[in-house]
DNA sequence: AGCATATGGTAAAACGTTTTCACATTACAT
DNA sequence: ATGTAATGTGAAAACGTTTTACCATATGCT
């Protein structure tokens, strides 16, 4: 690769004349631009941007920690993420962390070292105190002390789907969610809102019957028998509010094996979108989560947080999926 | 961020000396490197990745440059080549290109500005005489003059799936697939010899009678209308074998749809592993491509490549993917 | 004692840029 | 013609490392 001092020996002038010339900057006579530009063209100089990096303190990397990148949802993510910022000039890594906390410790120590530029954070272990706060770090859905979030209006979405089942005319409500994102838990994650934002609204509405179902999801995996379970005991239940489509989904199969019609005899709603299911016949009718709101919330917050201004954290608005299954 | 210079300054040595501790190179008395240690504990100090870039002449990132990372297969790919490069101290940068060309060449262009040590390509756009082969590319299922492939036993599959159908009894065959991936197309991607294998297969075999079918898929979008075309005008078809699973989802659908049973009139085989409609219900019978393989025969090509040693193309053995619909 | 060798350390060059500073030259009023 | 501003250029410093060349001291061996 051509190096600029190549090209300013090659043309016959110093190399700040050429630095000049590649960043259209102070003055160059029009006569030396045009050779410079010759030579440039000719050994297909292109500037190194690792060296510019070094010299300006900015990698322009941006790193993206995530669980799996083959989760819809967060596929979707990462790729409005790398779209938003790419206009920004911005490259993005991957990290896929297996939700393994150690990797996303590593992947954490690794953006000190590589002088990323910022790092998305989409984690789902206790590391908080692991954390520096003078960072550039914005976390998803996931509060960490010191560390500004984006997350989806988890709280708005349970009313969402408290009301839209209330509206149905359903009597007895269930909620299935993950007890890693229960009340006991220490892992404060937005997501436990979802049932938050569901209950409260049920309450307010003179609802007090309310089957608050959570079960250990661990990674993104349900076991076939706790549905079965938790279907078992509540054979009666009218409305679903299930914490993803994914859940909806396996409390679907399993409400239509028991011969049960859905949504004639029991309504469905779940979380994200019902984006992944979109292939399954059903359309789950969902809360869906916005990937590119997100996704540009979150750029915004990178791009603050590196010019130093004041970042808030923002939550997006989430939307209505209409579906099958109310 | 602490500096080398910081660390030798604060323990009272020269840089040289903080950087063979750190590096673990050259001698260093065990009372210096004890002080050395305990500065860089106190200061946190994590050596600047983008310095030794720029002076090792490797910047240890890998460029990914693919249609969309939310399609299955390619996330999966995408999983797979970070897992994998990760234990080579890989950084992985997305790039979708959505399938636009010159977002496709920006990438590439990026990859010499970048200095990324190498660039995996998943292009559907023929770009070929824009490479410069003497960068240190490799690409997945596309031939590129002069660039490295690595790409699945395509011809194989298509054998297989033909052997497959052949066994099951089937005598009015039908192959669905791209017009882009055609005999009349200029664009060489690998892909298109799952036609090839199947008739192959099946000429060989004293078949004559098989439908070839190719229409505009585009976007990966498959389009409804096209679907019950292909299907209205050949009822009595007995085997099909369809270009991806997503092609092969919607042939199913629209089989049952007119009265139809798969597998019991109609057998469809598809290609990818079935594993994007797993939740689906019908399981789909199916060719796999092994992500995880692919990965691995890209990583030692691009390893290779940086060693400049002898790089030969990979073919990738495909996998049987047992389903219900055969 | 004398000398090679092992050990411990430093200063300086190199990687490829951008920017600052200083110095020339030109152009333009007066 | 002369002073001032605008235009044009290059040398050198800086970014943070690693490596090389070199010097100094300690150790071991006759």
């Amino acid at each position: 690769m051509a190096t600029i001092k190549e090209v300013a020996k090659k043309a016959g002038v110093g190399i700040a004349t050429v630095s000049r010339v590649v960043n259209k900057s102070g003055y160059v006579k029009e006569e030396t631009r045009k050779k410079i530009e010759e030579v440039i063209q000719e050994v297909g100089y292109k500037p190194n941007e690792i060296a510019r990096s070094m010299l300006r303190q900015k990698s322009h990397l941006v790193a993206f920690v995530l669980p799996n990148n083959t989760h819809l949802f967060f596929g979707e993510l990462l790729y409005e993420l790398e779209q938003i910022l790419f206009e920004d000039d911005y490259k993005v890594m991957v990290c896929n962390s297996s939700e393994d906390m150690k990797k996303e410790l590593e992947f954490i120590s690794m953006l000190k070292n590589n002088r990323v530029d910022s790092l998305v954070l989409l984690t789902n272990n206790d590391i908080e105190d692991q954390i520096d706060p003078n960072l550039p770090i914005v976390s998803f859905d996931r509060r960490l002390e010191g560390v500004p979030y984006v997350a989806s209006d988890n709280y708005g979405g349970g009313e969402m789907a408290a009301k839209l089942l209330l509206e149905a005319g359903c009597k007895k409500f269930m909620f299935v969610g993950d007890d890693a994102q229960g009340e006991s838990t220490p892992i404060k994650t937005e997501v436990s809102k979802r049932r938050l934002g569901f209950m409260d609204y049920l309450h307010n509405h003179g609802v007090e019957d309310i089957v608050n179902y959570e079960y250990h999801l661990g990674n993104y995996l349900i076991k076939p028998e706790v549905v079965s379970e938790i279907i078992g005991e509540n054979l009666d239940v009218e409305g679903v509010f299930a914490i993803s489509d994914a859940v909806a989904f396996a409390i679907i199969k399993e409400l239509e094996r028991r011969g049960k019609k859905v949504p004639e005899d029991v309504k469905v709603i779940g979380f994200d979108g019902g984006r992944s299911f979109l292939n399954s016949g059903k359309r789950i009718t969902s809360i869906g989560q916005a990937p590119k709101d997100i996704a540009k919330a979150l750029r915004n917050t990178i791009i603050n947080l590196y010019e130093k201004k004041q970042v808030e954290n923002q939550i997006v608005p989430i939307y209505y999926a209409e579906g099958d299954t109310l």
